[in-house]
DNA sequence: TAATATTGTCATATT
DNA sequence: AGAATATGACAATAT
């Protein structure tokens, strides 16, 4: 048997986890409010509950345990899909229906920009937002970037392919399950709870049930992956055939600012031709990111690896990773100082890289000391990267650890974050089944806000007393269905068997329901069997029955008077002495007339009448009065512990859905993340693609170290010096640091 | 028997 | 003002 002052203790304790929990989402809020409003709402709907949560408008029923209503719950399953597939939409490149016009504004043939500023072009174009994804940059100089690369791809109008939803599922799935194992290991009252319990079972069902999804993409992925790898002739640039990248028209500006359609073409035909069609093209680029965001899962071991360490076989972290020095990244500076850019995310196109996340992570990691050799050999793709880039844009593609604005989405990963990250790596390691993972998280999402909506049931609300109302303690009690079974368990005095009708007497104080509290009484001692429905009230079975009148007990607790004979009525009148409660021993000392039953039970008007029609002596006026008032506040009692429980019980349920909202934020935020790399790799791509098919009146590329891509608000492209780059680029940089300052 | 859990009772506050 | 109810604290009782 679990005491309910351990119960209590728990209470206060996921009270307090509540607390922290809501502290938690803030931070959470603050990222993601622009994007996603609801979610404040389903983080302060439950909060707001507790603090105004009040006895008085808890129901004392115990029924609706494992009853989880389901309608808030569903908001929060739609919400967050619909907000994933606003992700997933950013994360859709439709280079087709932009047209990039290259307009060549100015033109400065002495390239005093790289001589005289041999990094400006590496400043320049890390403010651009290309340059970041490609370059070994750490942490710092990313965060400046990135914000940049976000407005370029709402520019050029991204629309998320489905495909990294696939990728990002095992991801999720897996934060899934850390989560669910913190909270698990959190509960230590799961013991006694009942509807934990089978919250448990559900999940074994999950983990049963989902083996079959996750196993069929990542064979194909890497399939995919290698067959789209295509390398440019011209260019040396190697980028994926399904790139959407179709540049519908460039117009290459010459000094007069005429267009060249020439150019337009020669930039578009080899883009559009050969492609595939549109949604091969976005499947296989599905594929890909799938395997990229293993190879990312896999790598990583360490918790704060994960997103803010790129591992060395994850190109695509690197871009996130906060740390300043990434193995990988100094190893590429120093040992290969060709390599663009652009090259290492191009690397992640080979096939030897791509084959990386298939294998087994350990043998990633060995690789990760600065070994140049060991990286040169696993990623040879990116030397040909580096070969595919002028030698002047991997240059100041290269390294520039200059003053560099914040990354703004390096808030994101905050310590939460890490913690969050580390679970869910810890999970990795300890060999979760991803398939599984999966599965549940399925059913997480779906079960997710379960209580917060049940907390807003009208019924619950309208209950007891309007003027307010804990959303949350009154879930529980509105489901009636286990009523009965918890009702006649303590003896609770009629007060909850039915909660509909009998809360509305209550607020307006009727007592006429009363009466049948007597029959209720006695029905529930009768029939101990069904206190086992709830296994911490078990005990209740006791007999307690101490204001029942030996009357009502002869008839009720008594068994078949056949087989009591003669003998047995002194034991069983010493039985039913036993069962009397004091009052009742107390009354027939006094010779009460009437029943306690009817004492206690009846209104105050009949009570009175009942008073009147017998001659009474002080004393016995007295003890019928403290009888009376004793019995009623033995319901009371009652009435209030179970509505101690029942909020007990709700903070907990709400603690967990907070959890359950925590890990789904968690996981959308990675979601963000990723997909943000993605979109900033594709990005880089098409700039590569663009500029390198770029040229001028006399028909010869430009030097990325004179001349540098920029986009313009309206979604146009515009090829000016790398000088006037610069200096918007500066210019931008100045905005957000005085801001913050 | 000790420890724990449950229930009853009282005092008090609230409705 | 009085009755009913709620609730914390403690006692009594049961397991």
């Amino acid at each position: 048997m679990l005491s309910l002052k351990k119960y209590l203790t728990e209470g206060l304790l996921q009270f307090t986890i509540l607390l922290s929990l809501i502290g938690v989402r803030v931070d959470v809020d603050t990222y993601l409010t622009s994007q996603l409003p609801p979610l404040r709402e389903i983080i302060l709907g439950p909060s707001s509950a507790y603090t105004q949560t009040q006895f008085h408008n808890l129901r004392n029923t115990l029924d609706g345990y494992g009853v989880h209503p389901k309608s808030i719950d569903l908001d929060n399953y739609f919400t967050a899909r619909r907000l994933l597939s606003q992700v997933r939409a950013l994360d859709r490149l439709q280079v087709p229906t932009t047209e990039v016009n290259a307009w060549l504004v100015h033109r400065d043939p002495e390239g005093s920009v790289s001589g005289s500023q041999p990094n400006s072009g590496l400043a320049l174009e890390s403010s651009s937002g290309l340059q970041d994804v490609t370059g070994p940059d750490n942490g710092v100089r990313e965060s400046e970037t990135e914000q940049g690369f976000s407005e370029d791809l709402e520019d050029l109008g991204a629309v998320a392919p489905p495909v990294s939803g696939d990728l990002t599922k095992e991801d999720i799935d897996l934060i899934d399950i850390l989560w669910r194992q913190d909270i698990d290991l959190g509960a230590g009252r799961e013991v006694f709870d009942y509807s934990h319990r089978q919250k448990e079972q559900d999940v074994d069902k999950e983990l049963q049930d989902g083996g079959e999804r996750e196993d069929t993409w990542s064979g194909e992925s890497a399939e995919a992956l290698a067959r789209d790898l295509l390398v440019d002739g011209e260019t040396g640039e190697s980028f994926s055939a399904q790139f959407p990248a179709a540049v519908s028209s460039i117009t290459e500006a010459v000094p007069s600012e005429s267009e060249a359609p020439a150019l337009q073409n020669s930039l578009l035909s080899p883009l559009l031709t050969g492609t595939e069609s549109p949604f091969d093209l976005e499947q296989q680029w599905q594929d890909l990111m799938s395997i990229m965001e293993m190879q990312a899962m896999e790598v990583n071991t360490s918790a704060n690896e994960i997103l803010y360490d790129a591992p060395p076989g994850d190109p695509l972290s690197t871009n996130y990773s906060l740390a300043p020095n990434t193995p990988i990244n100094q190893n590429v500076s120093l040992h290969q100082a060709s390599l663009g850019g652009c090259s290492q995310d191009f690397s992640l196109f080979s096939p030897e890289v791509e084959s990386l996340p298939v294998a087994s992570s350990s043998t990633l990691l060995p690789l990760v000391p600065s070994n140049s050799t060991s990286l040169n050999s696993t990623f040879g793709s990116t030397n040909l990267a580096g070969l595919f880039f002028p030698s002047q844009l991997n240059g100041t593609a290269n390294d520039t650890s200059g003053p560099e604005l914040p990354d703004p989405l390096g808030g994101l990963l905050d310590e939460a974050m890490l913690d969050e990250i580390s679970l869910m790596d810890l999970a990795i390691e300890e060999g979760f089944n991803p398939v599984q993972a999966s599965q549940l998280e399925e059913e997480f999402d779906s079960d997710s806000g379960l209580s917060l909506d049940s907390s807003h049931s009208p019924s619950s609300l309208s209950s007891s007393e309007g003027s307010s109302s804990s959303s949350s303690s009154s879930s529980s009690s509105s489901a009636s269905s286990s009523a009965s079974s918890s009702f006649s368990e303590e003896g609770a005095v009629g007060y909850s068997s039915d909660s509909e009708t009998l809360d509305l007497e209550e607020a307006e104080g009727a007592v006429g329901y009363q009466p049948e509290y007597s029959k209720f009484c006695r029905m529930s001692y009768q029939d101990p069997s069904q206190l086992s429905c709830l296994p911490y009230l078990e005990h209740v079975g006791h007999n307690h029955t101490y204001n029942m009148a030996p009357s009502a007990l002869d008839s009720a607790d008594l068994p078949p008077p056949s087989t009591l004979k003669k003998g047995s009525k002194e034991k069983q009148a010493d039985f039913l002495d036993k069962q009397m409660s004091r009052d009742e021993h107390r009354a027939r000392a006094m010779k009460i007339p009437f029943t306690n039953d009817k004492i206690i039970n009846l209104p105050v008007e009949e009570f009175n009448e009942l008073l009147s029609k017998y001659q009474l002596s002080e004393a016995q006026l007295s003890l019928i009065r403290d009888i009376r008032r004793r019995g009623k506040n033995k319901m009371a009692a009652q009435n209030c512990r179970k509505r101690k429980l029942d909020t007990i019980l709700n903070l907990e349920r709400d603690v967990e859905d907070l959890q359950r909202d925590k890990a789904r934020l968690l996981r959308e935020k990675v979601e963000f993340l990723r997909s943000l790399r993605q979109m900033k790799q594709k990005v880089q791509s098409l700039y590569q693609e663009v500029f390198g098919r770029l040229r001028d009146e006399n028909g010869r590329p430009y030097s990325p170290s004179q001349y540098a891509l920029q986009y313009a608000g309206d979604g146009s492209v515009l090829l000016i010096p790398r000088t006037m780059a610069d200096q918007q680029a500066r210019r931008q940089e100045r905005k957000p640091k005085d801001r913050r300052k």
